[in-house]
DNA sequence: TCCCTTTTCAACCATACGGTTGACAAAGGT
DNA sequence: ACCTTTGTCAACCGTATGGTTGAAAAGGGA
């Protein structure tokens, strides 16, 4: 079910105009009408791609009056970066460990393809 | 462009399936083959798949002998830590500004409808 | 009340995506 | 030489996606 989110979140970004949303928002909310004004889009294909964004939690709507201003969620992208750091280190690591045995060994030994594959489960 | 290769990334790994991928090839290189093996669909997805990530620049193939491992390409991630914090920040930044405010004005003030909107430019 | 603003819903269209099967190229093993 | 392994290319299929237009709901202002 995480997965679900990590999966919305990723594809929400994925499209530069929604990422340009969430830069504008990450200055302030803003409604509907504003946020679809830079473009030359219609307002309800912008209002399309809020859905995306509130479907991954990425974005929430506040109601005053007849506009729902549209409100940045920035804890989401935790999701994120907790997904990438987690196999960025492991990478890591695992040259840090490839490394260790190319010292170890004077220089001559063939490396042994690493083929070390520790099946990672995916979040 | 960069723009585009940010688009490529995050939709790479908006699947599951390609998401699982990375995971595995933190842990050391695998063939297509090898890759496709837990799954229950054909190697051609997988090929599929493996051409996605090498297209957003994710994974890189070496090539020995009939096979073509993959390897992760870890320094792709820092593309989007770099993009996320820089409007994560911004975003603390404006809740910083804002309590600020409120702490100023003693407590009855009305606040403004906080329209700062200073146009974040998107990458 | 009537109208204007803001937003969403519904239907439609073209294209992209993830999957399949079938054929074939490339490199080794025997 | 022959066969097996490994991977990709091509064509096809169903569904999702991003866009459009048109109609309508919701709320406030005159």
């Amino acid at each position: 079910m995480v997965d679900d989110q990590l999966s919305r979140v990723f594809a929400a970004l994925a499209d530069p105009t929604r990422r340009d949303m969430v830069a504008r928002l990450a200055g302030g909310d803003a409604t509907v009408g504003e946020l679809a004004d830079p473009y030359d889009v219609s307002v309800q294909a912008v209002s399309k791609h809020i859905k995306v964004l509130t479907g991954a939690g990425l974005v929430t709507r506040r109601k005053d009056a007849q506009r729902r201003p549209c409100h940045l969620e920035a804890e989401v992208f935790d999701l994120m970066t907790k997904w990438i750091e987690r196999y960025r280190r492991q990478a890591e690591e695992r040259y840090a460990r490839l490394d260790a045995v190319l010292a170890e060994m004077g220089g001559n030994e063939q490396p042994t393809d690493n083929q070390t594959f520790e099946q990672g489960a995916a979040s």
